[in-house]
DNA sequence: CCAAGTTGGTTAGTTTAAGTCACCAAGATT
DNA sequence: AATCTTGGTGACTTAAACTAACCAACTTGG
């Protein structure tokens, strides 16, 4: 490990301008300083490193192999050393951002994504918006949306954040008070929750249990359900990011790992990176890093 | 945007010991200076930026929420300049690096990844070693594991890569030479390629599909499937993971968006954090990347 | 409750790294 | 062949980083 005393900070960003334009002079330019210290700065980087970046035949540079290799590594550090002054900033986050969701999402897992959000960076000024789940057209004073089937969008990045999966959970009492589940028509012979979206025929047609369960309660929304399932009323059929905290505390169980899946992703739409702004391209990134830390946390 | 020429980013290196430590004399003993070339540091980096990174009441240092902020994303960024530095040092990244997979796995999209890395940095010396799928065990020598269903480790780290989710594919000249595909049971109506994991039983038997194709296929592996379906035999059903080109480039078509879905995950699993090798900490970072860049990719 | 030992902050002076300037040779351009 | 451009370099200058010694504020131990 390099230690942090002996990083060349300077000559890396030397280096990157350098490696950017393939032209000392302008990357001189960039830096505000002449072309002779950045000439210096990379040799000096290539002497502690031991190893040539540049090929500098035929009076150009071309960056050799293992210099292209640092240049993404390197760029990658100094945007983020960029971006983090960048976020305290308080010209670039104070102001509005506004999130656009289909009331579904909304009213699931984003709530809490946002409470997290709002929380570590008060200064911004959160909208929450809803959009229609048939419109295709994205209002463009929507900073970042987040919603199914992909919306024709131009002008906008369109990124699949994930495909929400409804697993069977329940209360880890009412298991231990009932019988044990060991395939999917077990579940029958515990209350089954239901909110509009009717959830289970589709999980029971797929998973071919024949019958009904001994009893039924219909709620109007997903966010009753869970409710409902947290107060061990019976066994909802949920979204896996939705309960996720749950799951890891243990507070609720998934009971089987047959589970249905929403027939459209969840999309993250975005501007353009050379119009979106500080705050929607630190909530897009946010986002990015939770959806995947719960994936890849969530063991079925 | 914070331009490159001013990003100060000695100060920002001062400030993230500083920060580490809360403590400006044992932070300067970590960079080799003085606690005086600290403090002045960190008091250059507040005027700059406008905010105040420490509370320094009691004779205490404590970082402000502001500070905090600043300081995951600093060390983000140091940590990456520090590492795009070790990846070219030969003496970290020549030697084996042993990678051990499942059979299903290491025939499938990973012999396509570690190509792709393999020539990014020939210098590394590729192991590709089997283990068992019911093998619970890890043996030592192993730098990095990818396996369905949760090892039993110890000391080590386990991050959930994905689920593998097969789907309907084929050539596009056989889809527009043969009947259009409405609903999952018009696929009978084209040849079905199998391999011995017999997937598509499955597959009708989930999505509610009777009867049996016009024509049948039967293959030894997933590999030869996935030619035959290249070569327009007939309809496959294979892991989007492993055919994400073909279907990017169109030179294979999703038929349906019914899928079946692998019942364990696949896992990725390293040495803890203070034992890993730079080798074995790069491969890992790349397949997380590469995939994460797969998913968002690929939309059903 | 006071003395000793911390802590971080500061000013003046020193050291060193960074940058400039003018010039060079190699190669490209016309 | 003449001219322009490229990157490299040695001697010099400048600006920054750093040190040393000191201070005030606070904590801690007897």
């Amino acid at each position: 490990m390099l230690s942090r005393r002996l990083l060349p900070l300077n000559a890396m960003r030397a280096f990157e301008a350098a490696a950017k334009h393939c032209h000392l002079r302008r990357a001189a330019e960039e830096l505000g300083v002449t072309h002779g210290a950045i000439s210096r700065h990379v040799r000096q980087l290539e002497d502690q490193l031991g190893v040539e970046l540049f090929d500098r035949s035929h009076n150009r540079l071309t960056l050799t192999s293992a210099g292209e290799r640092f240049l993404s590594g390197v760029s990658r550090g100094l945007d983020a050393l960029s971006d983090s002054a960048l976020y305290l900033n308080p010209e670039s986050m104070q102001g509005a951002l506004t999130i656009a969701s289909t009331p579904s999402i909304g009213a699931g897992w984003l709530v809490r994504l946002l409470g997290e959000f709002g929380q570590k960076y008060p200064e911004i000024e959160l909208h929450l918006r809803n959009i229609d789940p048939r419109q295709r057209e994205l209002s463009t004073d929507i900073d970042v949306a987040i919603c199914y089937g992909k919306p024709s969008v131009e002008q906008r990045v369109v990124f699949s954040l994930m495909t929400e999966r409804y697993i069977p959970v329940c209360h880890p009492s009412l298991l231990s008070a009932g019988k044990p589940v060991k395939e999917p028509a077990d579940l029958l012979t515990y209350p089954l929750l239901h909110d509009r979206h009717e959830l289970w025929p589709a999980w029971q047609n797929q998973w071919q249990v024949e019958g009904s369960a001994a009893r039924q309660m219909y709620f109007q929304d997903s966010f009753q359900v869970i409710m409902a399932v947290r107060s061990a009323h019976g066994v909802g059929l949920i979204d896996r990011t939705d309960i996720f905290e749950d799951l890891q505390s243990g507070q609720l169980v998934a009971l089987l790992s047959e589970s249905v899946e929403a027939d459209a992703n969840v999309f993250l739409v975005t501007d353009m990176p050379e119009r979106i702004t500080v705050r929607a391209k630190l909530f897009a990134d946010y986002v990015r890093d939770q959806i995947q830390h719960w994936q890849s946390t969530s063991v079925i």
